[in-house]
DNA sequence: CCCCGCGACTTTTTT
DNA sequence: AGTCGCGGGG
């Protein structure tokens, strides 16, 4: 098979060129993914061998993907393809004992370490409520993203505030040794440090490893970046690629300069720039060069394509966030009457909790959809529970997964008798389940108490006496064993989601023994059991990792879970100001704006054919609906590829820019700043939030009513207007009585029928009619 | 020990 | 608006 034939110049010379050190600047959809996998299969048709090759993707998914496409193109049995955090684990496991650690640790996810975080401040005796421990984590992750270790930020530590994190940061790895866990910065902190302090780790991996390819090298942080440099180090042979246009990840660490600086690094580098675009239409892209424009700390480069014309990319305003989601929920519904395509369409929002709405919007039309949000479905408790059983199994001195699980499903262990079983063992530095076994000799454990343990010690010990080879059996005798089922309708709610869940993790278990099977032994299969390996894969697992491409449905997903991807449909809703941009970046400086900027750039170029991008003027925040604004980027992509519409109650159509900018105050300078174009509440108390009726400027009347009537409160209610509700969806008023919070009308919905409802308790919203 | 109800806090993005 | 944690009553 030829590997070069279907490919431009540029491209050819990314995949030919072997040795040395080389940058692909890849702009959005110029086929970098191609360029790689292509480039991997060229390495090994070249004769270097496949275990010599080491690829770095971003998500999970991306490996396997990649894995996938070579395999087509050649063998690739013993590539390592993984995420920086995969890939780190895994050496650390394989090297773990040449390192001092137990090469059998478990990872902490967020909501572990978090867990973690509160145990260390409780031990401190320090007030959760001024020590935030989200606050906290942040602090302590940006310190280990610096390689700042507890000790020496300690020995720096000066005031009062900083040595009290000092402090907290020393209790959280002590808790974190004494669970034999990493959390996800250790994984990357521990590699990075041992490359520089052991020669012998240093050697091997380099050896290993002599042909390097790292993608979305724009994302990297401090401790990625000296992982790659010293693994690189000695042969030169790496690939970075990226798109400074394209760097999102800041916030947690990410610096742009590496990417930047990479011909620096790296002295007689190859540069390669991948500006032709294949996957958009000429009005797209023009609006993504608008707006990324206007960034000003950027390489300049000019995507261009030879794509046909398509339509305009639209720009869609709606009074609020429901009829905002009727819009593109009745739109998909018209335009995919049978589903049929539905997956080629997503939806980007900026922040997760702006999806609610487009759920309600989609499930009353009826149009499938999933929520691409991996993490999300194991912070669920009934997963996490179930998942501690696992780990407890894995690793029994975990004491965190022990207290999980030890009263879940409850079996009459409370709070105290956890209380006397950590103050047992931690006198006699037993762990939690050791203390258990030794129930009888806890002081004040006796009769009820003591006998609950016993038959939980004994649940623990059937369970580690089962066969380990494969998850999907044990996981089905822990829900055997434990009544699972009953416990999950004991958690209450929603009773069928719960199964649901649990249902699907036993999927993903039954998945991961089939690949299992088909692959055979790894390396890793060497120092890890399968619980382990499935753990592993759980902590790890990425957003974008559990994507369905198959089904027809849509895909809602955040902005930053869409990089990577495209579609031939997007919508990007909530473009609104103090969205996006989000309101956090923007208190602080122009560097966040210009983040928010790549971001919403990144979005707009996952589209192929056709964008739309919409805002609404009021939308639901916390329980208060809030007066928005649209993005000043709308304002930037300027005209020329552009179509504006309204949809708003009132024909506010044509007054988008005249009075929301005129107003709002973006217009001076383009940049932000208008005190009175702050629409979103600040995120710590000082500042309450606006409410609509409660602005810096008189509105004239004629904007007080549209307001009423995009709120639907205090409104006239008259017979034969057209309503909506959030739930039940739309209907006509057919009678209406009383005033004030006396007043009642009956409306007749489409699907559900009749309803009598209060207009000032229901969120109804007049749609027209008369 | 369990359950229920109230209040605090949330939401920027995630490996 | 929804979730989580805590405290009081059963």
């Amino acid at each position: 098979m030829d590997l070069l034939s279907d490919l431009t110049p540029a491209q050819v010379e990314a995949v030919r060129h072997v040795e040395g050190p080389l940058l692909v600047l890849a702009g959005a959809g110029s086929g970098k993914t191609r360029v790689i996998t292509r480039r991997v299969a060229y390495l090994m048709s070249q004769g270097i061998p496949a275990a010599e090759i080491l690829a770095i993707t971003f998500t999970n998914k991306a490996a396997d993907e990649m894995r996938g496409r070579i395999a087509a193109l050649v063998t690739a049995r013993h590539l390592t393809a993984a995420t920086f955090h995969s890939f780190c684990a895994r050496v650390l496991r394989t090297h773990g004992e040449m390192l001092g650690l137990n090469p059998q640790f478990a990872i902490y996810t967020q909501a572990d370490s978090k867990r973690a975080l509160k145990l260390a401040l409780e031990r401190l005796n320090l007030d959760a409520a001024h020590w935030a421990p989200e606050k906290m984590q942040s602090r302590i992750s940006q310190l280990k993203n610096k390689m700042v270790s507890a000790g020496k930020y300690a020995s720096e530590a000066v005031d009062y505030a900083a040595k009290t994190v000092a402090k907290i940061y020393t209790a959280y790895e002590e808790i974190l040794r004494g669970n034999n866990a990493l959390d996800f910065d250790d994984l990357l902190l521990r590699v990075a440090t041992a490359l520089g302090t052991t020669a012998e780790f240093r050697e091997a991996l380099q050896e290993r490893y002599r042909y390097i390819l790292i993608d979305e090298y724009q994302d990297t942080n401090e401790a990625q970046y000296r992982i790659t440099r010293q693994i690189a180090d000695k042969f030169r042979n790496i690939c970075a690629t990226g798109d400074p246009d394209q760097s999102i990840y800041g916030w947690r660490g990410a610096d742009i300069r590496n990417i930047l600086d990479f011909e620096k690094d790296f002295v007689g580098c190859k540069v390669i720039r991948l500006e032709r675009n294949y996957r958009s239409t000429p009005q797209i892209l023009d609006v993504a060069g608008e707006l990324i424009k206007h960034n000003m700390k950027r390489k300049q480069k000019a995507l261009f394509t030879e794509n046909p014309p398509g339509a305009r990319v639209r720009v869609v305003e709606t009074d609020s966030a429901e009829a905002e989601a009727r819009f593109i929920a009745e739109e998909l519904r018209h335009d995919h009457p049978d589903n049929k395509g539905l997956s080629g369409v997503a939806i980007f929002y900026r922040v997760n909790s702006l999806s609610r709405a487009l759920e309600d919007g989609l499930r009353a039309a009826g149009v499938p959809y999933e929520i691409v949000r991996g993490t999300s479905f194991y912070e669920r408790q009934e997963i996490r529970t179930l998942i501690g059983y696992l780990r407890v199994l894995a690793t029994p001195e975990d004491d965190g997964a022990v207290e999980r699980i030890i009263n879940a499903p409850t079996r009459g262990i409370g709070d105290t008798t956890v209380a006397r079983l950590k103050e047992f063992a931690a006198g006699r530095t037993l762990n939690l389940l050791e203390a258990c076994r030794l129930a009888g000799e806890v002081e004040g454990l006796v009769g009820r108490g003591a006998g609950a343990v016993e038959l939980f010690v004994k649940l623990m010990d059937d369970l580690a006496a089962l066969d380990r080879a494969e998850i999907r059996p044990l996981l089905e005798a822990i829900i055997a064993q434990t009544r699972y089922k009953d416990y999950c309708r004991k958690l209450g709610d929603d009773d069928e989601e719960r199964q649901a869940n649990v249902d699907e993790l036993i999927n993903l278990a039954a998945e991961f023994d089939e690949a299992e099977a088909l692959e055979g032994p790894t390396e890793e299969a060497e120092v890890l059991p399968p619980i382990q390996r499935f753990l592993e894969r759980v902590a790890l697992s990425s957003d974008q990792d559990d994507l369905n491409e198959t089904s027809e449905r849509v895909h809602l997903m955040t902005l930053h879970a869409a990089k990577g991807l495209e579609f031939p449909t997007v919508y990007l809703v909530a473009v609104e100001d103090g969205l996006l941009p989000h309101q956090m970046a923007r208190e602080e400086n122009n560097r966040d704006i210009e983040e928010e900027r790549r971001l919403c750039f990144v979005g707009l170029t996952r589209a192929r054919e056709r964008l739309t991008l919409s805002y609404a003027r009021y939308r639901m925040h916390q329980g208060e609906t809030l007066r928005q604004g649209p993005s000043p980027f709308l304002r930037e992509i300027g005209e020329r590829s552009v179509e504006r519409t309204s949809l708003a109650s009132e024909t506010s159509g044509a007054a988008y820019g005249r009075r929301e900018y005129g107003r709002g105050g973006f217009g001076g300078g383009g940049g932000f700043g208008g005190a009175a174009t702050r629409r979103w509440p600040k995120p710590a108390a000082e500042t309450k939030p606006e409410r609509t009726g409660d602005r810096e400027f008189e509105p004239d009347e004629e904007e007080l009513a549209r307001e009423r009537a995009a709120l639907g409160a205090r409104s006239a209610y008259r017979i034969g207007q057209v309503v909506s509700h959030p739930t039940y969806g739309q209907g006509t008023i057919i009678d209406s009585s009383g005033e004030g919070e006396r007043a009642r009308v009956r409306v007749r919905f489409q699907n559900i029928g009749e309803k009598v409802l209060a207009p000032h308790l229901a969120k109804l919203k007049i749609l027209g009619g008369r």
